[in-house]
RNA sequence: CGGGGCGUAGCGCAGUCCGGUAGCGCGUCUGGUUUGGGACCAGAAGGUCGGCGGUUCGAAUCCGCCCGCCCCGACCA
C-alpha cells in the first residue's frame, strides 16, 4: 500500500498551469534560470529535443534543404529596413550598445559597468529572428535563376523580450529552427511553403503524436513582413490551442528591402521570392500538454529519451545477482532492437519509488524483473497508460517495439478523439459565446473577413481566429454567413483561446 | 507599467500581530536493517531570516528606503 503522500503534482482539474509547472519539475525537462524569463533545458528535455531535431532536420534534407549557420548579431539598421517587420518586432528586442565593461571601485552587483569609451557606433541586435540578416547576405549569392531556388535552414537560438513568460510555452529566449528560401516565382514558394506545412504536421502527428489543424493565418494574426502565414494548430487539454508551427510566403517583400536579385534566363531582373519557417522548443510544451496526465508526463514513445525502464525486484542478496543478470541480459537484448533502454539498479530505492519517478519522466514501458519472473522466464510490462502484463524472455524482442508501436497510435488517437470531442462545428453567435464560456476549444464558423469583427470577437470572449482551415479540416458544408455579423461568409474560420 | 501576493536551510512552510538561544516537514550525508507500488531506525551536515539604514540593552519580528520573485491585465512562437 502506497502511503497517502503529498501529491507531488497539482491534478489537471484543480490547476492546469500549476499542472503544466509540475509536471516539468518532476519530470527534470526544464528550470527557470537566473535570468527572468529564461529556461534552462535539463538533459531530459534537451534529449526530447535532440529527437525532435533529428527527426525534422532528415525531413528538411529530404525536401532539398541544407543547414547554414548565420550569427546571432544583426545591426539594428537591417532590422528597420523592411517596414511591417520592425514595426512587428521592435517592442520586443534585446540591444547589445557596448563591447566591454569597466570596474567602478564599488562592490557587488555595481562593481562593473559598461565602458562608454566602448559604446557601438551602430548598436546590434540580438536576433528574434533572422530574416534580415539571412537575406542580406541572399542578395550577395544570389544573381541569376541558376542560383535558384535556395534551400537554407539553421537551427539556433533566439531572443524576444517577452513580459510574460512560462517554460517551452514562452520564454525570452529559446531554440527553433528557421528555414529560409528563395524562388524564382511566387507559385515557388507558395509551393514550398504549403510543402513545409505538410513536413510539419507529419512530424507532429507521426512522432509527437500531437493531432494538428492547418490553414491560413488572418492579417491581424499573420508574420509581421509576410504575404502570407500558413500555421498549424494544436488542441491542449485545457481546451487551450497552441500555435506549434508557422510556415510564411513573404512574397518579395524582403527581396526588395535587402535588394535580393536575380536575372532571368530572358536577361531581365527580378527580385525573388521567400518563405521561412519554424517550430520551436514551444513544441515541447504543446507535447506535454498534449498527453500527460496527473501522474506526470507522457511521452511518445518515439521521442521518448527513455523508452523502457527496467526495474529489478529482490530480496536476499541470492536473489539480487539472479534478477541483476537477467536485468543485464533483457537491457543487452533491447538495445540490439535499436530501443532507447535504462536499467534502474539503484538499491537504495523501492521498486515503488522507482516505479513513480519514471511515470514522472513519462517513459512509456517498464519492465519489471523478480525473482517470480526469472523463474518463469518472463519479464512484467507495464504501460505508462495504463496496463500491466507478463511477457516471456523470448518474446521481449519483438512485443516491446510493438507496445511502444502501438502506444504512439493510440496517443494520437486518443488525442484526436478528445480534440474532436471540444470541436464544435456551425456555430451560431450565441452558442459561440456559450462554448468559449463554457469549456471552450475549437469552434468552427462563417465568416466574414472584417478585422472589426475578429476584434470584438476577441473583446467579448477573448478567442482568435487560429486558422482559416486547409481544405481537409473544413466542414462538410461551408457555412453562408458570418456567425457573429451575418454579413455573407468568406470563408469558414476556427476560433479558439490560444496560447 | 497598473492591481494583488510573497521573500526564513536545497524544496515547501511555521515563527512576525505581542522584540529575548532560528524551528518543522521533505530532501541530502553516514551506518544498519529493508526491497512485487512512494521503507524504517539511529546519527549528522546545512541559515549574512532578500539588502541597506533606523529604533532598542537586544530585531526574522517595529519603522524607512531599496531589491527580487510569483499571480492577474496590455505584446507574442
Amino acid at each position: 500500500m502506497p502511503p497517502p503522500k503529498a501529491q507531488k503534482i497539482t491534478p489537471r482539474a484543480r490547476d492546469f498551469s500549476e499542472w503544466y509547472t509540475d509536471v516539468i519539475q518532476q519530470a527534470e525537462l526544464a528550470d527557470h534560470s537566473p535570468v527572468r524569463g529564461c529556461m534552462v533545458i535539463r538533459p531530459l528535455g534537451y534529449r526530447m529535443w535532440e529527437l525532435m531535431q533529428g527527426a525534422l532536420d532528415a525531413m528538411f534534407k529530404a525536401t532539398g534543404h541544407e543547414n547554414a549557420y548565420f550569427p546571432l548579431f544583426i545591426p539594428q539598421s537591417f532590422l528597420a529596413r523592411e517596414a511591417e517587420h520592425v514595426e512587428g518586432f521592435a517592442k520586443e528586442v534585446a540591444i547589445v550598445t557596448h563591447t566591454r565593461l569597466r570596474a567602478t571601485g564599488k562592490g557587488g552587483a555595481g562593481a562593473v559597468e559598461p565602458d562608454p569609451s566602448s559604446a557601438l557606433e551602430e548598436p546590434l541586435v540580438v536576433r528574434p529572428t533572422s530574416e534580415t540578416i539571412i537575406y542580406a547576405m541572399f542578395a550577395k549569392w544570389i544573381q541569376s535563376y541558376r542560383d535558384l531556388p535556395l534551400l537554407l535552414n539553421q537551427w539556433c537560438n533566439v531572443v524576444r523580450w517577452e513580459f510574460r513568460t512560462r517554460l517551452f510555452l514562452r520564454t525570452t529566449e529559446f531554440l527553433w529552427q528557421e528555414g529560409h528560401t528563395a524562388h524564382a516565382t511566387e507559385a515557388e514558394a507558395e509551393a514550398e511553403a504549403r510543402q513545409i506545412l505538410g513536413v510539419y504536421r507529419r512530424f507532429q502527428e507521426e512522432w509527437m503524436a500531437m493531432p494538428v489543424l492547418t490553414g491560413l493565418k488572418t492579417p491581424s494574426e499573420k508574420f509581421a513582413g509576410a504575404l502570407r502565414t500558413y500555421a498549424l494548430e494544436a488542441l491542449m487539454q485545457d481546451n487551450k490551442s497552441i500555435q506549434s508551427g508557422t510556415s510564411h510566403n513573404l512574397g518579395q517583400n524582403f527581396a526588395k528591402a535587402f535588394n535580393v536579385q536575380y536575372q532571368t534566363a530572358a536577361g531581365g531582373l527580378e527580385h525573388v521570392w521567400n518563405t521561412s519557417w519554424g517550430v520551436s522548443t514551444r513544441l515541447i510544451g504543446g507535447l506535454i500538454m498534449t498527453h500527460s496526465d496527473d501522474n506526470g508526463l507522457v511521452a511518445p514513445p518515439r521521442l521518448a529519451p527513455i523508452q523502457v525502464v527496467i526495474v529489478p525486484i529482490y530480496k536476499t542478496d541470492d536473489e539480487q545477482r539472479g534478477v541483476l543478470q537477467a536485468a543485464e541480459k533483457v537491457r543487452g537484448d533491447l538495445e540490439k532492437t535499436g530501443v532507447r533502454v535504462k536499467l534502474d539498479g539503484r538499491p537504495e530505492l523501492k521498486p515503488g519509488a522507482k516505479y513513480f519517478e519514471w511515470e514522472a519522466r513519462g517513459v512509456p514501458l517498464r519492465l519489471e524483473i523478480g525473482p517470480r519472473d526469472v523463474a518463469a522466464g518472463q519479464v512484467t510490462m507495464a504501460r505508462r497508460t495504463g496496463g500491466k502484463a507478463p511477457v516471456r524472455l523470448d518474446d521481449l524482442a519483438a512485443k516491446v517495439p510493438e507496445a511502444l508501436a502501438e502506444m504512439q497510435g493510440a496517443l494520437l488517437q486518443a488525442a484526436r478523439e478528445r480534440r474532436e470531442q471540444h470541436s464544435i462545428r456551425g456555430v451560431t453567435k450565441q452558442e459561440f459565446i456559450d462554448f468559449m464560456k463554457a469549456q471552450g476549444g475549437f469552434a468552427y464558423g462563417g465568416f466574414c473577413g472584417s478585422a472589426e469583427c475578429e476584434a470584438e470577437i476577441k473583446d467579448a470572449t477573448a478567442a482568435t481566429i487560429r486558422v482559416l482551415p486547409d481544405p481537409e479540416f473544413r466542414s462538410p458544408e461551408a457555412p453562408k454567413t458570418c456567425m457573429w455579423c451575418g454579413k455573407p461568409s468568406v470563408a469558414e474560420a476556427v476560433w479558439a483561446q490560444a496560447y
